[in-house]
DNA sequence: CTGTTAGCGCCTTCAA
DNA sequence: TTGAAGGCGCTAACAG
C-alpha cells in the first residue's frame, strides 16, 4: 500500500482513528504513554498526513495560485523566487501557472486553481481583458495583483506595483540630460497598466523639460525580446530621426540592441539606448544597459504578504502597494 | 457562501446529490429535462467542482511537484516552462519548490509535496546528499530526475538528461582545434552529475589530442555566476597559467567573464572562454558565448512525458533518456 | 484519557 | 431514471 492512513495505525495500534489523531497533531486528552506507541508506529509505518484530506476537513489548502505570465522571462522570474521563499516560510504552496500573455489561458487557469480551492491568487494579469478578473472578484475569492493593475475606476482590487509614471519619467530624463531631444519609445501594449504609465512617463518627461511631444516616436509592441528586434528592424530601414531610444523593458531593449548592432549602429555613440527592469543580466550585456529598477524579488515577497493579509482575515478596503524604482546608469545613454 | 456544492443545487433543484453528480459530470442515466435544469442552476449559481473533494475520492490530483535548485536561473526557469506547457495540456497542475541548492530545503519540499498527495514528481536533485531520494524511491513513490541522476550501482531512478561526457568533451575539443592547450576548467560541485560528467569530458578530450592533464588547471566551484566571478578573481592574482576557460555552466561563464574584463583581459585575445547550456541570453553578452546547448524546454516536456507513463501504470525498469546537446560556436573562442 | 458519531464534497455501488 | 448508503482520510464535538 502507497501511503498508510491513521486508520491503519489505529488498527495496529487498536485504538481509535481518534486517538491517533490525536498523538499525531499532539493534542492534549491523551496519556503519554498511548502517544508515544502512536507515534513510534507511525513512524515504523511509514506514516505521512493527506494534506487532502485534511484541506478538505478544514476547508484550507494552504496553497495558493500563482498566475503569471512567463516564468522564463528573467523579470518574472524573480518575482516568483519572492513570493516562494515567503510563501514556503509560512507553510504555503505555490501552485503556478503560466499565461503566456494570452487571456483565454489565464481564464482557464483562474478557472482551475478555483477548483483546487486555493486560499489565495497572486496574479500578473494579461489585461488585454479583465472579465475574469471581475468574475475573480465577485465570487469572493481573494487575490492580489503584482507588477500590473487596474484604474481604480474600473475594477478596484489589491495590488503591488511600482509608479511607473515616475519610474518611466525619471528615465526619459536621464535621456533628455544626456542632451537627447528625439527619443524613440518603443512601448508595450498599452492595454498593459505599465505600458500605459510608461508612456505617461515619457510624455511628463518631455513636457517638463519643455521638449514637443512627436507622436511619430512612440512605437507600441509586444513585451519579449523578439518584438524590440522587430520593430528596430522596421524602424532602421527609414531614415533615423531618434538619437535614443527608451525601451519597454530591458527585455525589449536586448532586441532592439540586437537590431542596431546588425545595422552597425554604436550603443550609445550613435544611439543611446534606455531599458527598464534592471533584470539580472541587464550589467552583463554587450553594452551595460542603463534601465530603471525593478524590485522584483520585493514585489513577490509583498504580494504574499498582502494576500496573506486577506487569508487570515484582515480586512479594509483595497490597498495599492507601491514599491521605490531607481534608475541604474551604466553604458547604454 | 464562498463555493456552492453539489448539495446546494440539489436542494435547488429538488432532487439528489446523486443526480447532481450525474448531471455534471456527462453521465448517462439520466433524463436530459433533470441534467438540463441542473446545468442550467449551477451555471447560475457559479457552481465550481471542489478538486480537493475530488482528489479526495478518487486519491489522485492530477498535480505534480516540480523540485527545482532556483526558478530565477536562467537554466531552470525554461525547464520549469517545458513541464508546464504539457502538463497544462495533460490536465495537470504544477506545484512548486525552489530548494536553493540546500540538501534539508529539499528534503522538507519532499515531504511537504508527499503530504499533498502529488500524483508524481520532477525533481533536479541537489545531490549534496540524496538519502531523501532513496526514501522517495523505498516509499514507491512516482519520480523522475531531470538534468541530474545517480550513478546506476548506487540508485536506479527514472532520468531525462543529457550526456555530459560527451558535451564538455566537445567543447574542449573546440577549444584545443582553436590550439588552446592549457585550459582552465570552472567546474561546479563534483558531487553534482553533471560536474563529474563534464570533469569526465574534459578529461577524455584532453586524452584524445594526447594533451598532457594537468591537475593545477581544474577548479571545484558553485554552479552561481559568482562562483565564477570568485574564483577567476582568485586565480589572477597569479601569474596566469591558461589561455583559455571552460566554465561549468554559462553562468559561471558570466561571473569569468566580469572578472576578466576586471582585470583589462580580452574575451577571446587574452583568453578564449567557452560556457555550457546556451541560455537563452548568451548571445546577447558583452562577448557572445561559444557554449554547449543543452535542451532546456525538451528536458522538461520529455521529464513530464516519462513521468506521465509511470502515472498512468506504464511500468518497466527504470530508464534513462539522453537528449542530444550541440556545439554552438560565438565570438567567445 | 478514550471512543463514537458525524461531516468536509464528491462519487460509486446497489437498490428501487 | 432516480436515490440511499457508504466511504475517501481526517478532525471536532460530544459522550463516557
Amino acid at each position: 500500500m502507497l501511503h498508510v492512513t491513521i486508520k491503519d495505525i489505529a488498527r495496529e495500534v487498536g485504538v481509535s482513528t481518534t486517538t491517533v489523531s490525536r498523538a499525531l497533531n499532539n493534542k492534549d486528552a491523551i496519556s503519554p504513554a498511548t502517544s508515544k506507541r502512536i507515534l513510534e508506529l507511525a513512524k515504523k509505518m511509514g506514516y505521512t498526513p493527506n494534506a487532502v484530506a485534511r484541506g478538505l476537513k478544514a476547508s484550507t489548502s494552504k496553497t495558493i495560485g500563482v498566475v503569471i505570465t512567463d516564468i522564463s522571462d528573467p523579470f518574472f522570474a524573480p518575482i516568483v523566487r519572492g513570493i516562494e521563499k515567503v510563501a514556503r516560510q509560512e507553510g504555503y504552496h505555490l501552485i503556478l501557472s503560466d499565461t503566456d500573455e494570452d487571456y483565454q489561458t489565464e481564464k482557464e487557469a483562474l478557472e482551475t486553481l478555483i477548483e483546487r480551492r486555493v486560499d489565495g491568487l497572486l496574479i500578473v494579469p494579461v489585461q488585454s481583458s479583465f472579465q475574469d478578473i471581475v468574475e475573480l472578484k465577485k465570487k469572493g475569492l481573494l487575490f492580489v495583483l503584482i507588477g500590473r493593475h487596474f484604474d481604480f475606476e474600473l475594477l478596484e482590487t489589491d495590488c503591488v506595483c511600482t509608479d511607473d509614471v515616475e519610474g518611466a519619467a525619471l528615465a526619459v530624463t536621464h535621456l533628455l540630460e544626456r542632451g537627447h531631444r528625439r527619443i524613440l519609445f518603443i512601448n508595450g501594449p498599452t492595454y498593459v497598466s505599465s505600458a500605459k504609465e510608461r508612456l505617461a512617463g515619457y510624455k511628463r518627461a518631455l513636457f517638463e523639460a519643455g521638449v514637443k511631444l512627436d507622436e511619430s516616436l512612440i512605437r507600441e509592441g509586444g513585451i519579449k525580446m523578439d518584438d524590440g528586434y522587430r520593430i528596430m528592424k522596421k524602424e532602421l530601414e527609414k531614415p533615423r530621426r531618434f538619437t535614443a531610444v527608451f525601451a519597454y523593458s530591458d527585455f525589449v531593449a536586448m532586441g532592439t540592441m540586437k537590431a542596431l548592432k546588425e545595422a552597425n549602429l554604436k550603443v550609445p555613440q550613435d544611439v543611446a539606448l534606455m531599458g527598464y527592469d534592471d533584470i539580472d543580466i541587464a550589467s552583463f550585456l554587450e553594452v551595460p544597459l542603463t534601465t530603471t529598477r525593478m524590485p522584483k524579488y520585493e514585489l513577490g515577497m509583498e504580494g504574499f504578504k498582502l494576500l496573506k493579509k486577506r487569508i487570515v482575515g484582515e480586512v479594509g478596503s483595497p490597498q495599492k502597494v507601491i514599491l521605490p524604482t531607481k534608475l541604474v546608469v551604466r553604458k547604454s545613454t
